[in-house]
DNA sequence: TCTTAATCGAGACGGTACGTCACGTCTTACA
DNA sequence: TGTAAGACGTGACGTACCGTCTCGATTAAGA
């Protein structure tokens, strides 16, 4: 059915896959983004340059893969959030969460760049959106539709709206340094959106 | 007392200055950003590149010299919002004006352009704060203080977080382009924040 | 006797190595010679990389083989000059058709590419000089010799200069391109050599 | 009269052009020709690429320049050659310098390169002609073409073959690698010439 | 009005990284 | 088993910009 053109090298294709993206994680980690360019990532991972054209259209992309392939591990097993059917404690647990990911600065790095390359680049802002947010956003939802059916939001609340007002601010003030992000923060973030919908 | 040094030029050093500040804004506008180069703003000035350098450390510095150059016209004269005694028609009103300003193209890629570049320059980011985003949200907090005497607002309410609410949301949608910039999108923030601060 | 192998692929090996030679002689005398790569060579041979370098061990050894096969067709039968007992109108017959040899724009290329790997190599230039060149030259020096034997020539003369004499000025001609090649400069070449070693 | 189009750095480039020549010269003595490579040279010069490929097209004429240079010191006195009424104790006397030349290692080396090139671009071999070897074959014509006048060559004889054939066995015994450069051998070549062409 | 020195445009410079090409080796699938 | 196809690590190619530097040619001020 497809078309097979040649043999695969899948071992070795695999390999230098791997070697490709740690590399880039590890340089965008330790170092400045203008550092990280296509000639240190295959130096890092002892692998030619055209190795990584030939599998990726540019640096952002490389970036973004990188990204996306941490997340990868969980294939399959679709995400899903706690529903302790407390929600407000529910929310509290995930904003704290993604404040403490936020606060890690290798990770902080990484998403940096990556959210400069989505902005610039509407083709990986959508491959990341349909692998990584989408995915994410679809899990949130879900839990707030539990709590809409329990009569804990109203009936007619708009609920992308609601996940907006809760994570917006939050990543806002995270990528314009604009405010500290404390647990505090965070809760307030929940209860001002819990007082937004409220049935 | 200062050190006289010579002639001061002050004319073509004033005229030079604009130039790139418009060629800059010019490129930003026309162009990928990539090809915004040191190099093209100073041809395109009709202006050396060490004149560039003289002025500004970057090409960052630049773009987002540019972008405040635009709105140094109503330098002196302090920004408010209409106060119509109608919270939610003056919010609605300024949320709408905003959507329009996302939607003209020529602002976003220079919009763009400057949220890249403070996302990964610290220092500007506090430049941009300090002179173009900060008299803004001042400004806003007041139309909300002023509402909060007025009792349309909780007396506790937390204005900071009341704003964030209101802009983030739209800001990040724009951002990442993961939905569209409607009325009525502006419209339900307003509500969705009012229902949250409301006394 | 011989050590039995398995299969016998002496058709194949045939038919890559005289595909490979006819692609390289075809490259070297339409293109440029940069563009005479080893891969360009085994895409129009329809053969692996591999299958070159298992018999060669560079592109110049291909090239110089392209040549030297084209000569092999008369392998067995030792080369003979025309002998006529008039040594002039021999020796201006084989140099005219020398003339009009490099005259072929084709085996100009050819031979302009393989003098460059030969300039430059001088295990190649060995090869080349005891299957090519040397039996020509022997060929020519048997002419001389009779002529020699029937008084034409002194009977001390140095045949191996008077060969030199007699072509190393063509060939130098047509390398460097310092002159035109024509009928009356191989005959004035020829009068001038018999001057020369004239009895 | 000449189009003037801006400042001249006339120091710099005069510095940077030796230094590339130099260094050129240097890397097509020392090591094999495949590792002169326009990066070795930049490196060597302490130079960038860029200023290379702004005064050359390749690197096969940065080489030939740097042989160039080499003469260009001689430049405004044109050459000469002894003329002590002995012909043919002048044209040996040049004849074992020739070949004393060809006989030191880094000489043989730079030439051997430069011939390459030459062979296969007819333009760098036209300005090669134009500028060294033209002057130098008139000035061993101007010393036949005064032997001649003094009667010790025929009047009729065509000095420019006169001079392919004293010299072209010479160079393509050394190009060629075909057999050995001796005083012995120069001098014989001379007395053939001289046979030739005698009176 | 005429110096005179700061400033400018132009663009060359030493560099770094780009994205491409070909090298010679290695791996796989097929015949 | 030997071959075609082609991926791989390597390293040079020629180009684009970087940020610095050097050069004449304007300026506009004060002598």
């Amino acid at each position: 059915m497809s078309r097979e053109k040649g043999p695969d090298h899948s071992r070795r294709k695999e390999r230098s896959r791997q070697a490709i993206l740690a590399a880039a994680r590890a340089l965008v980690t330790e170092e400045t983004y203008e550092k990280v360019t296509v000639e240190a990532i295959a130096a890092r991972a002892g692998v030619g340059k055209q190795t990584i054209y030939r599998r990726w259209p540019s640096k952002s992309a490389v970036v973004v893969a990188a990204l996306l392939a941490l997340s990868e591990d969980a294939d399959g097993q679709s995400v899903t959030l706690p529903d302790t059917g407390d929600l407000r404690a529910d929310l509290v647990l995930v904003m704290r969460a993604t404040v403490e990911e936020f606060a890690d600065p290798s990770f902080d790095k990484l998403i940096r760049a990556v959210n400069t390359e989505l902005t610039n680049d509407p083709t990986l802002a959508a491959e990341y959106r349909e692998k990584l947010a989408g995915p994410l956003d679809e899990a949130k939802k879900a839990r707030l539709r539990s709590a809409q059916k329990a009569g804990q939001l109203a009936s007619d609340a708009d609920l992308d709206l609601a996940l907006e007002m809760l994570y917006a601010p939050l990543f806002l003030r995270w990528l314009h340094r604009s405010g500290p992000l404390t647990t505090a923060y965070a809760d307030s973030l929940v209860d001002a959106t819990l007082r937004a919908f409220a049935p």
